[in-house]
DNA sequence: TCTACTTAGTGTATATTAGACACTATAAGG
DNA sequence: CCTTATAGTGTCTAATATACACTAAGTAGA
């Protein structure tokens, strides 16, 4: 298509699919719609995309206000999904919506929120609009697939953590038990993390040792994990 | 941002990454472009997606008019890239970009195409506009990561085809050689591909048995390829 | 202070997979 | 029938994955 006065682009949305484990449950933030359509309903937090902001903007912007999580300074990780055409989104007919992932710990949910935001089990899910369920179970094979060739582990945990609590957030999130010997013994050999002099002491058992990451970016592993 | 007869969205555009091996190398179907920004500059065949079509169909549109290229019959494999906010795409400012990556085998170019396409080795790229280098980057990375653990290696070669010819090119994609033995006891022990009762003659030499894929839809490893 | 309880931490043996490596087989062509 | 070119094959070693159970170190309460 040329490109003319004519041109009439869809509507541009954005979507978030924000993941925190609460009770080694993997969660999902949702909200319930202050508007119509689907009023009331819990819904994936989303909005539109005018012209001039880009989507990453977009997402910040729409989550902070409808959830009051902050998608830079609240999450430890982010990244595009998918772009999902979506019918009947919009009352003009077609729209097309761009996903983001996003990952973190202890997300304060804000007070000011518009849309009385919620984690909910991603095992539990309420009947969603749209194709937001299929945007979820996307983000949540997309997030397996990176833990098992990413350190994106550390989204989850605290700075300072004991092997127990990463080998807990893997199983968490592959939804399988892992053997404990062989997870350390794997996971130390990828160097990701290091030893530090803490402990963690914690109940009436032996103390664990705290470990961090060496790097808190995006690494990617040569050789997949798990 | 709440729905309103204000919201204006960013321009939609889509582009396409199209694959095909020539003379055992990667090549990337561009066009010289017709119109302003950029003429006569080679590109990224791409354009704009108005209100009312699906991303996919407006690539299939502006492909085949563009290269003479039909997404759906020429090509074997096609999935969704990445989506890219681009600055100064458009004389408005923002638009937003939706790319696609596609892989064929002896791809016909129109000749009633509008943008004079072409093919060129990955490795030879002219200067190209925009962003359009990185979403060839992004492309190929994908495409290399793909052969790993799927089968869609079987978008470059004929339904049936000699482990010669697998593995080279397998060779080309990955941009690097691989043991005869070692890949042929390797991929024979996937199960993705049986071997026919055909022989494929070709020089003064022992014929070569061709084999077919079990299954020509995309096929995802549990355990990674090479 | 000792006993019970709870979680932390560790090693070995076996099975599977990956990687290195070189020769024989079969056709065509002169 | 000799040359040439590609097809096709097996073994040994190294690395990695997997299965599996006991000791260590703290707290709490008797």
């Amino acid at each position: 298509m040329k490109y003319t006065s004519e041109y009439q682009p869809p509507t541009l949305t954005v979507d978030a699919v924000i993941f925190q484990i609460i009770d080694d449950k993997l969660q999902v933030l949702l909200v319930r719609r202050s508007q119509d359509p689907f009023k009331d309903q819990p819904a994936v937090p989303g909005g539109y995309n005018p012209q001039g902001e880009t989507t990453r903007d977009a997402l910040k912007r729409i989550t902070l206000r409808k959830t009051g999580v902050d998608v830079d300074k609240d999450l430890k990780y982010i990244e595009q999904l998918y772009t999902f055409d979506t019918v009947a989104r919009d009352p003009r007919g077609h729209a097309v919506s761009v996903s983001y992932m996003g990952c973190g710990r202890e997300i304060k949910l804000g007070k000011t929120a518009s849309e009385r935001p919620f984690f909910t089990p991603v095992d539990e899910l309420p009947e969603l609009p749209y194709d937001h369920a299929d945007i979820i179970t996307y983000a949540r094979n997309r997030l397996r697939a990176k833990l098992t060739y990413t350190n994106a582990v550390y989204a989850f945990l605290p700075s300072k953590f004991t092997l127990t609590q990463l080998q807990s957030a893997y199983e968490t999130i592959l939804g399988k038990e892992l053997d404990k010997r062989n997870f350390r013994k794997k996971f130390l050999s990828l160097d990701l993390i290091r030893e530090t002099n803490e402990m963690f002491r914690e109940g009436a058992h032996r103390p664990a040792r705290l470990y961090e990451f060496t790097s808190k970016k995006l690494v990617s592993l040569s050789r997949s994990f798990d």
